[in-house]
DNA sequence: GGACGTTTGTGAATGACTGCACAATCTGTT
DNA sequence: AACAGATTGTGCAGTCATTCACAAACGTCC
C-alpha cells in the first residue's frame, strides 16, 4: 500500500486494462462473487450435455438472472467471451472456478456433528466443488470416534492439533447457539480465517476474517413475511378506510 | 394495475402518514425483511436475561449492524421507541414477530428426507419461530413411513393428500438437483406459495410464489473467493509486474 | 418547571447495484 | 471483400441501500 504502481498505466488506456485494475486490485463487487457459484453450476450441467458454446442470453436464463447483468459480471474477470458467438462453456467453467478457487481443493473442517454437522459432513456436493472436508469436532463422548466417510469424530479439545494438521483455514460451525462463539474464537486464533455459521447467533470475529451465516429458521421467517403480506394484502383497502390514523 | 389510486394522497403530506403508506402498501425494503429476524433473535436472548430495555446502539451492536440503519429498518414498522430511553423488549419482540408472521404458526411440509431433510426434520428451531412440521415426502420405499418426531413420511404419491389436508403453503425442497424442479412444479399448482430450496438447481416459478435457496456448496466458494483473494494480493505487485498482460 | 443529557426518527448525502441501449466485433454467406 | 445477422462489452441513468447528522422528544435532577 505504500506505493502504487511499479508502472504507471501507458498512455494508450485500453479499457480492458482498467477494469483489470479495478477487479485484481479492488476486487469483484460482493453481488457478483455471489452469482458466480450459481454461474458455475449452470456451466457444469451444460458441459455434461456436451454444450460448448452458450450465448449470454441463454446463460442468463439458466441463472435466472438478467443477460446484461450476467455480461457485467463475467466481464470483471475478464473478456472471455466471443462477439457474434458466446462464451466457450469450458473455457469460462475454468476461468470462474479460478476466480471462485474451485481449483484449489480447499480442506474444510466441521465442528459440531449433530443433525446438522452429520448432515453436511455426508453432503457429496463439497467434494465435486473443490472441497474436502479433513476434519471432523464435537464434544459429545457418544459421537468422539465415531467415523463418518472414514473420517474419525476428533473431541474438541483436539481441535489445536487437527487444524495445525490439517492446515485447514475455513471451518463450518454447526454446533448449538450457546457454543458457537467460543469454538469461532479459537478457530480464528488458530488461522482459520472463513467460517460458514449455521449456529443461530451472530459472531463476532476480527477484520480479515469471513463469516457466512445461513438461518433456517430466519430464510423460513422470511418466507413468513412475504406470506403474510399476501394475505394481508387482501384486507389492505378496508384496514386503511378503517381507523389506520390512531 | 388499471388504476393509480383510489384516493389522492391528501394535500397535508405528514411524513408520519407518508411511510405507513410506503410500509404498508409497497412494503418493507427486502434488505430490511432479511434483517428482522436476525433482531428477533437478538431480542430473544435479551428477553431471556430480563433485560427490559434497549437502545438502538445496544441492539444493532447484538445483531451486527450500524445503528442508524437499525433504527431505519425498524422506522418502517412503525414508532416503537421512546426518545431518550430506547425500545421495550417485549414489545419491539412482539410488534417484530407480528410483521414476519411469527404470531401464525405456520404449517410447514419437507419433501427429500436424505440427510439434509431429515436434519430439517429433527431442527427443533422451527418450532420455537412459529413453524411447524406438519408433512413429510420422500419417495424412497426404505424411508415412507419411518417416523420423525411422531410424523410418518409419505410417499410422494401422496403428495397431493398431504397438502391438501394440512393446508401448508409453505414448502422446503430437500430432494436431489433433478428432482427439485419437478417437486416445485407439483406444490406450486397445489398452492404452495413459498419454497425453500435446498436443493442445488436454479427453480423456475410463477409470480406470486417465492422462491428462497440455501446452497451449501456455493457458500463455501463464496468464502474461497475471499480466501483465494487474500493470498492473491500478497503476490500482487508482483504478478502485475510479470506478464499478466498476455 | 426549566435545563441537561440521552436516544429516537428521518431528511439528505453517499454509495452500490441493476438494467437499458448501443457501438464494437465476430462468423458465415454471397 | 463487402454485407447481414448475432452477440459481447460497457457507458449511463435509474433504483435501491447505507450512513451521516441533526432536530424533536423523552426522563431526570435540581
Amino acid at each position: 500500500m505504500s506505493h502504487t504502481f511499479p508502472t504507471d498505466p501507458p498512455s494508450r488506456t485500453a479499457a480492458g486494462q482498467h477494469w483489470r485494475t479495478v477487479a485484481t486490485l479492488k476486487g469483484i463487487p460482493d453481488a457478483t462473487v455471489a452469482r458466480l457459484p450459481v454461474y458455475l453450476r449452470a456451466l457444469n450441467q451444460l458441459g455434461e450435455q456436451r454444450i460448448d458454446t452458450i450465448s449470454s442470453g441463454a446463460l442468463a436464463e439458466a441463472a435466472g438472472v438478467n443477460s446484461a447483468q450476467l455480461r457485467k459480471d463475467l466481464s470483471y474477470l475478464g473478456s472471455y467471451g466471443t462477439r457474434g458467438v458466446g462464451y466457450d462453456v469450458q473455457y469460462l467453467r475454468l476461468q470462474i472456478g479460478r476466480a471462485v478457487g474451485s481449483a484449489h481443493d480447499w480442506p474444510v473442517i466441521i465442528v459440531g456433528l449433530g443433525n446438522l454437522g452429520t448432515a453436511l459432513a455426508n453432503y457429496s456436493g463439497f467434494y465435486s466443488h473443490g472441497f474436502r472436508v479433513v476434519g471432523l469436532i464435537d464434544t459429545s463422548p457418544e459421537l468422539v470416534g465415531k467415523r463418518i466417510h472414514g473420517l474419525a469424530i476428533s473431541d474438541l479439545s483436539e481441535l489445536e492439533d487437527v487444524v495445525a494438521r490439517t492446515g485447514a483455514v475455513i471451518a463450518v460451525i454447526a454446533t448449538p447457539a450457546e457454543a458457537a462463539q467460543a469454538v469461532a474464537d479459537r478457530l480464528v486464533y488458530l488461522g482459520v480465517t472463513s467460517i460458514l455459521n449455521f449456529a443461530p447467533t451472530v459472531l463476532v470475529v476480527p477484520d480479515g476474517v469471513n463469516v457466512r451465516k445461513v438461518d433456517l429458521g430466519q430464510e423460513l421467517q422470511i418466507l413468513a413475511y412475504h406470506e403474510q403480506r399476501k394475505t394481508d394484502d387482501s384486507s389492505q383497502v378496508l384496514a386503511e378506510s378503517r381507523g389506520t390514523s390512531s
